[in-house]
DNA sequence: GTCCAGAGCT
DNA sequence: AGCTCAGGAC
């Protein structure tokens, strides 16, 4: 295993073996409170990481807090399209407020009608990994990205037991990209598909295990310009392949 | 102007 | 595989 792998691999066992303790979503005290009450508010973190695409995950992360602030769950499964459209287009929560609308409305009606109006029975039987990225997969308007996203959290911050990790890929996201590209694990033009079978290579008992440290180096210093090399933790052994 | 934890449709 | 959706922080 190359230097690279072992200190990214490392870094991930090291969160995911940890107990777990307050997750820090963003600098919202409220929507993090609703997004660690996975018992009494599962729903929040579910549709919030649908909301995840496109723009800032801070952002991303308080649209279900806003838009309880108007409506109550479960109350909010009796809103139409138009009327959490509203609240999207009002609050500007998004920036594509009619499509996310839609797809917010329809996460709920699917909570309420396939898991009696409770999201917490997508990821509470002790699912396999399969099984459970499955059905993050079934909500319209999630990719494999946030399927993987959802689930990456669920089992690494989250705690929640499951049978198995093999079947959750490392999610596929700007950041992942850019970093796997850089630190010379794919070419330039290497698809979704490539960047998973990769992960799966380096870790296949839970490939997702690279997500975290691959998305904080991304995030934090391996920005798409002016990265800060000095200050990351794979400067010592990364080739550092800039376009 | 660039960039942001993409997915669906053609 | 390429295009579209289209907004806000910096």
């Amino acid at each position: 295993m190359s230097k690279i792998t072992e200190i990214l691999v490392k870094e991930g066992d090291k969160v995911f073996n940890e107990p777990y303790k307050f997750v820090k979503f963003n600098n919202n005290p409220k929507a993090n409170e609703l997004l660690n009450d996975l018992k009494n508010h599962p729903h929040a973190f579910t549709l919030a990481c649908i909301m995840d695409r496109q723009i800032k995950a801070e952002r991303a992360w308080s649209i279900p807090y806003e838009v309880f602030e108007d409506c109550e769950f479960p109350n909010v499964a009796k809103m139409s399209h138009e009327d959490i459209s509203k609240i999207f287009h009002s609050k500007k929560l998004h920036r594509f407020n009619d499509e996310m609308a839609l797809y917010f409305y329809l996460a709920v009606q699917k909570i309420n009608d396939d898991y009696d109006g409770d999201a917490s029975k997508i990821w509470n039987d002790e699912p396999k990994s399969a099984t459970l990225v499955r059905r993050f997969l079934e909500f319209k308007g999630v990719g494999i990205k946030i399927a993987t996203m959802a689930s990456n959290i669920l089992a690494r911050k989250l705690k929640v037991p499951m049978a198995d990790y093999c079947c959750i890929d490392i999610s596929p996201d700007v950041h992942v990209k850019r970093v796997f590209r850089r630190v010379g694990f794919i070419n330039e033009n290497a698809t979704v598909n490539e960047i998973i079978y990769c992960a799966k290579e380096i870790n296949p008992e839970y490939p997702g295990i690279l997500d975290l440290p691959c998305w904080e180096v991304g995030n934090k210093w391996c920005r798409p310009k002016n990265p800060k090399c000095n200050e990351c933790l794979l400067d010592k052994y990364c080739p550092k392949i800039i376009d």
